[in-house]
DNA sequence: CACAACTAAGTTGCGCACAACTCAATTGGG
DNA sequence: CCCAATTGAGTTGTGCGCAACTTAGTTGTG
């Protein structure tokens, strides 16, 4: 599926040269709010000796538990090329441990250590403090959230069809 | 201003906990979406031989003419860590051209050489394809730049007062 | 059983983002 | 006029994201 039929963006009438400035405007709004709320981040965590994507990777323990560098991967989306430096990180920090798996030698357990799930409490504090900042209402976030969800989807759709 | 009273976010009922798990989902779609539309234009671009980042920079020249190096960063909020070896490499890859000015000797004119000024030609049908591959609609990205717009500059004042 | 196909993790190399810094040119206040 | 503060560009170092690759373990098929 390229583009279902009724939902064809009204975009045939709009010139190229116009398109490109709307672009312009879409990816750098896009690519400026990702990065602010990663200076936000980098400030907010930075008392608890995380970077953003580490968050990112301890909430998912926080929330699900010991998993697998594949299974972090694909909640994250990201691939090994990235998780392995950064878990080797979260490990010299003493947050995770990395415990190859008996049944499957391929793989690699990571998993909480003491201190790292006691991290937890004082990471609680970190998401109310973000949210107040970005100034949206709970609809507007839930909203915004659906419309990035599609447009991820959408994309990764395209692409592989590419 | 750091929140209008009006406009403060109804999360005051919601549960820590609750709220580590929303703010997982909305950190998380807005990194996920700025990578997929990262990895799309990837794409998009190789043709060109543009990165999404040089491709921004492209852009404001082609909107806006020649520009120091300070106004393309203003532009799209980067500093000169970032743009100083981005623009070594649209050099070398002649599309800009670099010279440093007369008038005020501490600053660099950037240009476009015609190769560069060329190249809009060719990239003039690049957003046509990633807009429709959204599958959003002309509104919803409006609105989309919308909140984000507000966003980004909600968390950049929140930055600010730290 | 043997061997090809696949899978998980890791490594390497490149470009971007950002902090912290240097250096030279400019500006402004005493 | 002079010197301190500011400004614009560049450099260095760290971490992320991704493509392309390697290595080792697992699975499936003849």
């Amino acid at each position: 599926m390229t583009t279902a039929p009724g939902t064809t963006p009204d975009l045939s009438g709009v010139p190229d040269a116009e398109l490109l400035r709307l672009d312009h405007q879409v990816c750098f709004s896009l690519h400026a709010a990702s990065r602010a709320f990663g200076g936000f981040y980098r400030q907010a965590l930075k008392g608890l000796g995380l970077t953003y994507s580490q968050y990112l990777v301890m909430l998912v323990l926080w929330e699900h538990g010991p998993q697998p560098v594949k299974g972090i991967g694909d909640r994250l989306q990201l691939d090994s090329g990235t998780l392995s430096p950064l878990l080797k990180r979260l490990e010299a920090a003493g947050l995770v441990s990395r415990e190859r798996s008996r049944e499957d030698e391929r793989s690699v357990l990571i998993d909480l250590t003491d201190e790292g799930a006691r991290l937890r409490e004082r990471a609680l504090s970190v998401p109310r403090g973000v949210l107040d900042a970005t100034g949206l209402s709970l609809d507007e976030v839930l909203g915004l959230q659906d419309v990035l969800g599609r447009l991820t989807a959408a994309l990764g759709e395209a692409a592989d069809a590419t």
